[in-house]
DNA sequence: CGTCTTTGACCGGCGC
DNA sequence: GCGCCGGTCAAAGACG
């Protein structure tokens, strides 16, 4: 167990953020996983991310609803005016990770940018929006803690990252594959 | 001095 | 069309 260490290099002292992620990757009920859709986000956003999470067995929920068309370049080019309506639509799969922490900022190993904060409503907490530093990469993720359990920290990765890892977090790295792996359903 | 955070403004989608 | 809401921008500041 010691050994988990490796995966929070700023977590030298054994905490129990910890093993949170473990049980996570180990589908243990104190960490759930979920895939959002664009259509739940519509209807009740995080509400409804949290109905089907707490649903007790579910570990990882996903949803093939692929009538979410979505521009991969409209990310980059929506400020700039820029629209390539002509291409292909694909959807933008986010998963949602439950983790009991006493700390927003889990560290995954990679490096991130946080480029906005807004207030949730019903929530006394904000949501931190982040993304990933490396050049090209715009895997992006959210951090929202519960107001209900304010123990329990709520990940929302949205794509993914296409570069290696940047810190020397070797076995993390294979954790993340797995998870990407669970992010190609 | 480079990198990351803060924070109000801004934008697009959607419901009314 | 208007206003709300969730997400993003970007200038200024903090920090090492």
């Amino acid at each position: 167990m010691e050994n988990y260490q490796h995966f929070f290099p700023n977590y030298s002292s054994s905490s129990s953020d910890q093993f949170s992620l473990m049980n996570m990757m180990n589908n243990n009920s104190h960490t759930k996983a979920a895939e959002l859709t664009q259509d739940n986000r519509k209807s009740s956003g995080f509400l409804g991310l949290m109905a089907s999470m707490e649903a007790p067995s579910s570990s990882v929920v996903t949803d093939h609803t692929n009538s979410i068309p979505y521009n991969s370049n409209d990310q980059n080019e929506v400020r700039s005016g820029k629209k390539n309506k002509g291409e292909k639509k694909i959807k933008k799969p986010r998963y949602a990770f439950q983790t009991r922490s006493q700390v927003d900022i889990l560290d995954d190993g990679y490096r991130w940018r946080k480029y906005g904060q807004k207030a949730v409503k019903n929530n006394r907490f904000p949501r931190s929006y982040y993304r990933c530093t490396h050049q090209g990469c715009d895997v992006k993720k959210q951090v929202q803690r519960l107001s209900k359990d304010e123990g329990v920290v709520v990940t929302t990765y949205e794509g993914m990252h296409s570069h290696p890892i940047e810190k020397s977090t070797d076995n993390f790295e294979h954790i993340l594959t797995q998870m990407q792996i669970y992010a190609s359903f």
